[in-house]
DNA sequence: CATGAATGAGGGTTCATTCAT
DNA sequence: TATGAATGAACCCTCATTCAT
């Protein structure tokens, strides 16, 4: 009955759905919400503007659906290096080297998550559980930084600077590759990092 | 007639324009270019939008006096270390104090830069005026990491790495602040940050 | 190796037609044409939208079908009263019941007929046809009416009023039972309305 | 300190907003809310689409204003023939005379309050009142035709029905003045009209 | 110097229509 | 016959900018 069976349209939806959503990551992380326009999302999906209606409800749907995507991912993380077994160094090791392999192939989700804060057209629903989640991820790393610190793995100090340094330099390599790793295209090694914490 | 004197009129204007300044670099630091509209700036400023015209051309001119300011700000501290008297770990600590210091009275400046990057609002001159000073910043920072390291001050390893880390790091905390500083106050101190550096 | 005779497809072709047209009077009745959205005829006609184009060019020609279905309902009502034999009151009465009668029946036909009236989308030619329409049918009332008054069954005043008046209080019928029939589904009888004409 | 006066501000604003709301006035009466465009209001109204922003927040909020307009207007009528002194067919007289005249001079305003029937666009809220004020004015028709009745002013009859036919009439002459005035300027006069409720 | 009325380019979104399957 | 993916014209609305006062 059907011309194209469902199988193959459930297909095509999902691709480009997919590819849209693809084209927009690289826009939004680079642009923000509201300068990124749909018109160049199509574009750079190599789709008419039309469609991107056809599979989103809007411009926000596009990048609440990215953020969401990002804001997942991070807790994953967290919640494995939570609950993995091995010492605090070891834990902490391995949520630094998840979060640099994550920046370095996807600086991406992380620029997105920063936009959520910068504009008032973000809902504010989303902006919320971002900031939650940012907070928490903080949080995660301060604990495994105090339980290393007792263990006598990381080095003595506030925990809360620690934490903070930690996390922003992970940021900071987000923001930078973004914006200038094309021209600077270069990635510390995990050691470097952790040498912050090494005592 | 005029009630005003022309030096009054002076400084009435001069007070404006940075009043109006004023206002613009925290919306700017947050928003972006686009973002911010003119009227918000008009009204944190507490002045008509239509004045704003009277002491900028336009939207970018606002922006872009701001940028530049903030670079002119780094060139400086730049030139500074790179011809100060002492131990390049001397230097380096005090180019980190110096920064650290700037992100935490205003923040909102190293932001501005960042934004420079994420609209193709911005003038190509005034991007690629940004792209270079950072580069050259991370030079002047690579080159005072090597000699640091040459005088056994600073840990041995990639000086690219330690730069980028340490560049990645600061340029974190500003984002960090700018965006949830409200919410988590924590700035580190710069002994935890040069840590990365020690050996 | 089809499974359809050619009459079977002629008798679905037919009932599709008339299910869809069925599904767009209440539509264009309650919308007009312009705020009818093609989607909307097509569900609920519970075909795709795709195939109303399949019997339809477009939007206006489902529109024209049903607006010239109902001018030619009322030009044969029109035809039969002023060919009918019977005194002139008679006749009167008769295009009365045959007025409500349609009214009660299918009020959507008189509101796609003022619909018409509303819309630049509504091809030049159609719109002609309605008003003349309109007016030859307030001409024939005009007739009968003065005939009516020469016989004596018509109360004495202005043709032209009793005309305007007899037409405006049927047309306001079909207008409110579309909006509020639904909270007011009271119908005067034709004795209160013929009491407009009597002596 | 203003340049041009509060004062002549306040007039300007007024002057505009009564202009741009007459200009609307006709073109949703004949073509609803959604068929009217924006530009179709700014032209008629002869000032940019821009300007028509900086008086109301949206479109929907001119129609609101008008149709709120409409509403109290009826509402006022209704009270002041309930209130008033006389017999109830002098009240019924007065009523159809505010009625016949409101039509004659301004017919739009009794087709906005239909076209607030004809569109999902328009705010439940307004087509509730809108609604209920039609059901209002139907009550208190139907209350002074039983007073009348009683006092033998009224033909007898059910006053629902009397009141629903009498309604109707007013209601079809204003659907018919802004549809088919220019070609059939005819009004009947009161005469006519209360002739339906004589005895 | 200061205001805000006025304009219109530009971007988000809807929806009629086409067409491959 | 029937579907729905795909396109783009057209409309709503925002906001940078101009300009009369």
């Amino acid at each position: 009955m059907s011309p194209r069976t469902e199988e193959t349209n459930q297909r095509i939806r999902e691709e480009q759905r997919q590819h849209i959503l693809h084209a927009a990551r690289k826009l939004f992380a680079h642009r923000g919400l509201i300068a990124t326009k749909m018109t160049d999302i199509a574009n750079a999906a190599d789709v008419s503007y039309g469609l991107a209606y056809h599979y989103f409800k809007n411009k926000e749907e596009i990048f609440t659906t990215l953020v969401e995507r990002a804001l997942d991912g991070t807790v994953s993380i967290m919640e494995q290096a939570r609950s993995m077994p091995g010492t605090p160094l070891d834990r902490i090791t391995w949520l630094g080297s998840q979060m640099l392999e994550g920046l370095k192939d996807q600086p991406d989700y992380t620029m997105l998550v920063l936009q959520t804060f910068t504009s008032e057209a973000v809902p504010q629903r989303l902006r919320e559980r971002a900031l939650e989640q940012s907070m928490a991820f903080l949080d995660t790393l301060r604990q495994l930084i105090v339980e290393g610190q007792e263990a006598g793995q990381i080095v003595a100090g506030n925990p809360d600077y620690l934490a903070s340094a930690f996390s922003a330099c992970m940021q900071g390599l987000a923001v930078g590759h973004t914006f200038y790793g094309s021209v600077y295209p270069v990635y510390p090694d995990l050691n470097t990092i952790m040498h912050l914490l090494k005592p």
